[in-house]
DNA sequence: AATGAATGAGGTTTCATTCAT
DNA sequence: AATGAATGAAACCTCATTCAT
């Protein structure tokens, strides 16, 4: 497993230090890039002295790593809870699941962006490190649609490569968004996208809606 | 309308040389990145003398812009062919429309992945520019979409958002292909994908085979 | 007011540096003038590592400027010694004067030359603020004059006129120089243009040396 | 003596070719002085092919012995008409030529104030050819002097030294005039300065005026 | 734990000049 | 006589990183 080697002892303080670095990266590397983001715009942002960094870090490489791993906390809550609620009507399940994504990914508009610009360059550990984890997630969604297709609710072929379009779906907004979100309300184009997987799964819109108690 | 800048008379080597260019920037790009990319490594793998490189372009940035400019020129055509296209089944329209894209796609797969990845780097003219150009291609989905609708044969409130998300599916495989490149002949991931689409506009599986003559 | 913005917090080790920078900058502008210095040339002759130089200033611009500053402080007493002479007779004060200027000017004579074939090249901010010192000498000389004219003892219709003139007198050695230099002992040279500028203010040879006790 | 090494025969040719580029130079030093002005710049302005160039000059060196050289036969004349005009007395003499050189001076403001600030750049050669010449000048103004002296109407001990200072006082205006120009009538400037050089040569105003049929 | 000083390598761009026709 | 293509050297400046305290 990738690691951030430190030279520092106390692990709360390490702790402490990679989460000031990852807030400094986050508003960086949305306003700039990971390239044009220097070291010492870090220090700065951090507030931590830029040859101290270098006691928490190993090299800037370290920096990209630690932006997507901190990530990666913020969205595995979501997917948790939906392992959690196989109580659910599939319809349901998936309606929640792709909501509560949709929302963290509404909020973190300009970090999903980074992630997604900046993840060839991390280099192969950390790309592999981030790659699993995503791949967990997307596993996630295909045990939902495995589970819908089982009860005859959703139709398809291929659950997994419709977990892979679905998720890859739930980044749209900050990918693309450039040309459709000045036309949408945040909770329109939330209902949009749903009903656009809900029926490529063979749910059409009254079903789900109806499911999951929307007029 | 955005346009490089170059100090040679001559509009044919002028043209030759920013193909050359090109050339060089697509291998480059693709492993490096746009920043990694240094204009030495651009000379050399074109085989335009650093300074003299100087005299087809004014800045780094142009090469970027040259870069999605090319590119484009790729593409057009594409969406072209299904602009003449009015004639025939909107199903079979679209599924040659899906088909001929995510074959040039998948021909130029690294040129697409830097074009996702690199497009924050280019100076807000050339942004614009660019966003222009593919906003173009949305629309031609949308029409192909809006003329199915009017015709009773696809089902969806939203012309305009399906074609964004369908222009948007296109690039699934360069951007998330690591997860299942390897499970997929490209032929099955191109039927996978049609499908997807086809039962979002209410056309499902058997239909659209039949009409595209395929059993 | 003009000022050299520099990244480090030691004001003490930035004055030192600033005078590093400007040592070397003197020797290498006068052998090369300013723009045949290279920043490589000006890191080497103050022993401070090229990039390390770019915490004290912010450019090169700023050398320039620092030259123009630290030769201004060069002069300043000078003047300063004038304004607090009063009391003394107008002549032997303006004598004083002249004497004291050409001392200075002769000790400094490559960085005379240099201030008067590099102004150009400072930024519009920088050559305000250099003016402004320079205009203020001049009207140190102008007040001596001024004096003597209310006493009766100096004769012209233009007090600044004649400042003007006498203060760009001062620097003829470094400017003009090559063409008697070697003719006269330095002493014999002051003696000639102080009588020349005595002369102008109707002040004859005798009575300028009886009151300034030469023979 | 100094001379331009061209590689075409036509010797008219290359006189205009000359004086093509001294066009050009003119323009350009003042804007931006020599090093900043690229031989680029001078091709453009001078109409005259970049390569081409170099088939009349044999480096960047030549264009500003160039410009050195043109500007002399500019004055030259003036000195000229002094020379051949002993006939008049000593003050006149004196003062048409102090009126003379200024019109010229004023008339090549911008080339003069080029000429002191970047003699320092031509090279050894060069630069001894444009010393003698305006070492020459000077002895003009030496002469004059020395006959005014001889006929008892000049009052100096050097005329030499004298000559220098006058012919250096001839460039205030483009060297200093920064301080004055604004608050002066040129021809009230030229009157002052005349006055400042006549008193110190021992005329006086009204004495000089009187001579010179001023009122 | 924390910091200011220092460095080497490399980036983009410009320039004077020459070559080939 | 005249020109477009080409080049090597060098300029200014920034950056990630380490040293010494």
């Amino acid at each position: 497993m990738r690691r951030v080697v430190s030279r520092i002892k106390n692990q709360e303080l390490v702790k402490e230090r990679h989460s000031q670095i990852f807030s400094a990266a986050v508003d960086l590397f949305s306003k700039k890039g990971y390239h044009k983001t220097s070291m010492k715009d870090i220090a700065e942002a951090s507030g931590i002295n830029l040859s101290y960094l270098y006691k928490y870090i190993s090299s800037k490489d370290d920096i990209l790593y630690i932006f997507y791993d901190q990530l990666h906390t913020r969205y595995k809550p979501v997917y948790q809870l939906t392992r959690n609620s196989d109580n659910q009507h599939p319809v349901v399940q998936l309606q929640q699941l792709i909501s509560a994504i949709l929302d963290v990914v509404h909020n973190n508009h300009n970090e999903i962006l980074t992630m997604y610009t900046e993840s060839r360059h991390l280099n192969p550990d950390s790309l592999m490190a981030v790659l699993s984890k995503e791949s967990d997630m997307i596993q996630c969604v295909e045990e939902v649609i495995h589970r819908g297709v089982g009860q005859g609710i959703f139709s398809t072929d291929d659950p997994f490569m419709a977990a892979n379009i679905i998720q890859y779906l739930m980044v749209v907004e900050p990918l693309r968004g450039w040309n459709f979100r000045d036309r949408y309300a945040f909770h329109d184009f939330v209902t949009a996208l749903t009903d656009f997987v809900m029926k490529s799964l063979g749910v059409d819109e009254e079903k789900w809606r109806e499911l999951c108690g929307m007029q």
